[in-house]
DNA sequence: CATGAATGAGCGTTCATTCAT
DNA sequence: AATGAATGAACGCTCATTCAT
C-alpha cells in the first residue's frame, strides 16, 4: 500500500508529506484532521486513504522518513574519528541547527512525535525510540577521549553539564529561528557564541 | 460567571478543579472529555458550563490557578537576600523539587498544558508565558553578586550554564519520578548529587 | 444507558423503536442506516448514541424487546391443556397470524433478524435463539398425544408433516397480508381454510 | 456492454462469475466488494466496469446467468410425462438435490439473492421471481393426474400440502448439508426418508 | 442553582464508480 | 482492451455546548 505511495512523483509525495508533517505538528497526532492534510495537499479523501491505510499509518511512515533523513545526513556528515568531546560536541550542535535549518518542517514534525502521548502510537514511538537510543546518543560519547579531564573529576558528571549547556544553548537558538528573528541568525555568529561557553567549560574542566 | 465559581464551598469548587486537572494532565486539552471531569466531580454537565462557558475557560482558569499557587509558594520560601548564585540556584532546585511533591497534581497539569499544542488555547498560553517568563526568571538572577566570579569571564553566559545544567539535572531527577524507580529518590541523596554539580561549577567559575 | 431510554416518554421511544425496525427489517443489520433511523425518528445523531451506545445494542435492544412481545403473548393466549395435536396446531396457526396482524412491525423486523447474517451480530443472535428453540418450540410439541394416530404410523414423520404444511400455509397467507390484498383476508375465511387442510391430515393420520 | 463480457475467453469469464458468486453470496449484495472480486479474479478494477458499468447489473446478470443453468438443467431432466403426483415430485426433489451438489457456487449464490434486502435490487429481483413463479412452479403441477385422488377430495389443497412437505423436508436435508454433518448424507439414504413421507401422503389422499 | 436530554458539526474510514493513460 | 489512481458521498460514532425544566 506504502509501495503505492513511493511510485508517485515525488511532488505530489512531497504535498502530502509536507501537509501531513504540518498538520500533525501543530495539532498532535490526535487532534491533527485528515481533513485538513487533503485540503492542504489538495488531494481527494479517498486517495490519503489509498496509499495509508490507517491515520496511523501515516504518522509513523512521517516518523520513520523523517528520522532516517535526518540520522542519515546526521551520520554522514559527524567526523567520529574527531575523539576531544568539546570539539566533538561543536561539529554535533552545528550540524543539528543546520540540519534544522535545511528542514524544518521535518524537525517540527519530529519534535512533537518525540512528545506524543496519545496511546494509539505512544507506544510505537518508544519501541522506534528504544532502538534509537542505544543505537544512537550512547553510541556517541562512547569513545570520548578522558585522559586530558583534570584527574579530580568525575567525568560522567561533566559529560552531563557540557551536554545540558549544549542542549540549552540550542534551545535558544530554536526559539529564535522559531519565533522572533530567524534572519538575524548567521552561522559564524551563533558558531562564535558556541566557542564561548565550549571555552568556559574547555578551561574549567580540563587539565 | 467564573465568580460564581468562587462563590461555591470550596469543597466542591476542589472536588471540579481536581477532576478537571487530571482530565486534562492525562488526554491533553482537546482529548480531555468534559464528560469524564463531570463525572469525576461528580456534578451535572449543565453546571459545569454555568460556572465556564466554555471548556476553554476552564482551562485556562486551571492554568492561571496552578500557576499562582506555585509562584506565590515559591516566591514566598525563596530566599532573595541570598546574592550567592550557587546557593540561590540550590535553593531554587531543591524549592522546585519540593513543590513537585507536594502538588503533584498542580505540576502534572502544568506540565502538560505547557506543550499543550491544540490551536486553540496554544496562543493563550503563550501570551501568559511571555509574561511569566519576563516577570519571573530574569527577575531571579537580575542582582546576583557578580564580583566572586574570574574577572575574564562573560557572567550572562556563566549563568546559563548554571541554569541549563540545574535544569538538565532537575528533568533527570523528574524522568525518574515519572517512570522508574520513584522510590529509590530521596531528598537527600538528591541534594547530594546537586551540590556536586555545583560545586563542579562553582570551582569552574568563581575566583 | 439504555435506562434512560426507557426514561422516555413511551411516544417519542416508539418513534425511534419503530424507525430503527423499519429500516432494520427494509435493509438488514449492516446496510440500515443510523442516518436514516435519526430523520425518520425525528430525532439527532447524537440522541440515538444517548440511548444505544453502538449501532449493535440497538439492533439486540430490538430483537430482545419484539421478540419478548411476542412470546409472551403468545405463551399467555396458546391453551397448553389442549392435547390435541390438530387442534393444539390450528389454536397455534390462528395465533400466530392474530400476532403478525396486530403487530406487523416486530413481526417483519424479527423474521428478517432470524436470517441475518452480518458477522458482527450472527452470533449475539445464535446464542438468544438457542435458548429459544429448546425453551419453546420443542416443549409445544412434547405432551402431544399420541394414541389417537394410527398404529402403522411414524409419529415424528407426521408430526412433520402437519408443521410443514401449517408452515406453508401460513406463509401464504403471509404472503397475500404483505403485498397484495391484505383488506380481503378476514379471520373467518382463514380460519375455515386451516381447518380443511387440517381435516384433511386429520382424516389421513387418526384412527 | 455485457455483449463484450460474452466475447471474453470463456475461461476468464468463468474466473469473474465464481469470484463475484462466491462474495455475494458470502457477504450479500451491499457488503460483497468489487475489490474482493477483482483480486480474486485477477483483473483491475477498471477492467469489472468496461464490463458491467455497474455493481447492480454485474449481481442481475449472475442471477440471470445462475438460474439459466438452473432451470434450463432442471427442465431438461424433469420427465414431465409422468403424470403421478407422488412420482413427479419425488423426481423433482431429488433433481433439485443433485442439482445443488453438482452446482453447489451457483446454488449458495442463488440463496442468498432470493432473500436479498438492499433495496437497490430488491425490486428487480422480485419482478424477476415474479416470471418465474408464474413460468415454473404452476406449470409443473398443471398437467397432473387428479383421478387417482379420493373423490371427496380438493385437489388443490392436496398439491399444497405435499409441495409444502417436500419443501420442508428438503429444507430439513439442506439445514444439514450446511451446518453439521455434510457427509453422512446418502442419496440413498435420503431417498429411501423421501419416500415414507410420500408414502404416507400418498395412502392418505389416494383412493 | 442544577439537571441531563438534545443538538449537529466533525471525526476516521470505506467503496462503487470514473477516467487519464 | 486494460490499468489502478482518484473521487466524494456515506457510513458509525464522539463531544462541546445549549436549553427546557
Amino acid at each position: 500500500m506504502i509501495l503505492k505511495f513511493l511510485d508517485l512523483d515525488s511532488q505530489k509525495q512531497n504535498r502530502i508529506l509536507n501537509a501531513a508533517m504540518k498538520e500533525f505538528a501543530q495539532k498532535g497526532y490526535k487532534n491533527a484532521s485528515t481533513n485538513e492534510i487533503v485540503k492542504e495537499a489538495g488531494i481527494s479523501k479517498g486517495l490519503l486513504f489509498h496509499y495509508f491505510a490507517k491515520k496511523k499509518d501515516l504518522f509513523l511512515y512521517l516518523y520513520d522518513y523523517s528520522l532516517e533523513i535526518f540520522t542519515i545526513e546526521f551520520f554522514q556528515r559527524i567526523d567520529l574519528v574527531e575523539k576531544d568531546i568539546f570539539k566533538r560536541i561543536r561539529q554535533m550542535a552545528l550540524l543539528k541547527i543546520d540540519l534544522i535549518k535545511k528542514h524544518p518542517e521535518l524537525y517540527n514534525f519530529l519534535y512533537k512525535a518525540i512528545i506524543e502521548d496519545t496511546p494509539e502510537v505512544k507506544e510505537d514511538l518508544e519501541q522506534k525510540n528504544k532502538q534509537l537510543l542505544t543505537n544512537g546518543y550512547a553510541k556517541i560519547f562512547r569513545d570520548i577521549e578522558v585522559k586530558k579531564f583534570k584527574e579530580t573529576i568525575d567525568t560522567d558528571k561533566v559529560i552531563n553539564i557540557v551536554i545540558w549547556t549544549i542542549e540549552g544553548f540550542s534551545n535558544q537558538i530554536l526559539e529564535k529561528i522559531k519565533s522572533q528573528y530567524p534572519n538575524e541568525l548567521h552561522y559564524e555568529k551563533i558558531s562564535k557564541e558556541l566557542d564561548v561557553y565550549l571555552k568556559f567549560l574547555e578551561s574549567a574542566f580540563y587539565k
